[in-house]
DNA sequence: TTGCAAGTACGATTTTTTTCGTACACTTTT
DNA sequence: AAAAGTGTACGAAAAAAATCGTACTTGCAA
């Protein structure tokens, strides 16, 4: 099964990955301190992630409480393989590139990518 | 604002930076090969990138050429650097770990990333 | 016990993307 | 000259995504 959440469901899913098991309220907030956006929205779109079986959600008191069903990682593996599929050919290393030449990365990034490339290449 | 093609645009994106100015036909053929689609479903697209700035066309003949108005690097950097931030909170190097860590790069391309690395960090 | 606050449900609307049917124009073949 | 083929134009419609207004529910405070 394809997972492909929209860019909200995204910002959602990222709040949640973050803040762990939250009301509506509380992802609300958190949208609307950096866009305008209206609480019936929020909901609304919590609701049909839970429909689509992004989210699970248990009910507190009068509250829903809001549960991500896709981990992080396997959401960014995803997404950033069908954007290798798409937009690069499927060659991985040719949007590394692409990314690190534009893109300010740390000294201590850089070598942490080092001794990644390092490690691959010692377990071949 | 940002340019972001669909799915569907950047297959023809794709198609018209590797083989340069293309009639519909020619797209089409190639989608078509690919998956099934209808003929005018690929010109209905077409058009409406040139609606949007996506293609430049003119005429030849009873034909048009089109021609991607949109460069290659540039839009692959344009969805990198949107991923980047939808799903990796702007941190490139993370993004770069992923991809490494989980798709296949040959001997060649490690070392094109190594000499990259280096050449990032040289020129600060 | 009445009313307000804070929730969810639901339906409607708007926008975007995707897809195609049909119409019309012009060449080429018969 | 007619028919068939190849092209674009245009409009419509389906599906998905996003947004919001309004209604209904319920706990709690005055």
């Amino acid at each position: 099964m394809y997972i492909k959440p929209t860019d909200s469901e995204l910002e959602i899913l990222n709040y949640l990955w973050e803040a762990g098991p939250s009301t509506v309220r509380a992802v609300h907030d958190y949208l609307a301190a950096a866009k305008d956006v209206g609480y019936t929205t929020t909901l609304k779109l919590m609701q049909i992630m839970h429909d689509k079986g992004l989210l699970y959600r248990t009910e507190q008191g009068r509250s829903h409480i809001y549960v991500a069903l896709l981990g992080k990682e396997e959401t960014q593996q995803n997404l950033l393989g069908r954007l290798v599929q798409t937009a690069f050919q499927g060659s991985a290393a040719q949007m590394v590139m692409q990314a690190l030449g534009n893109h300010t990365t740390s000294k201590e990034e850089l070598d942490e990518i080092r001794a990644l490339l390092n490690n691959i290449e010692n377990n071949r």
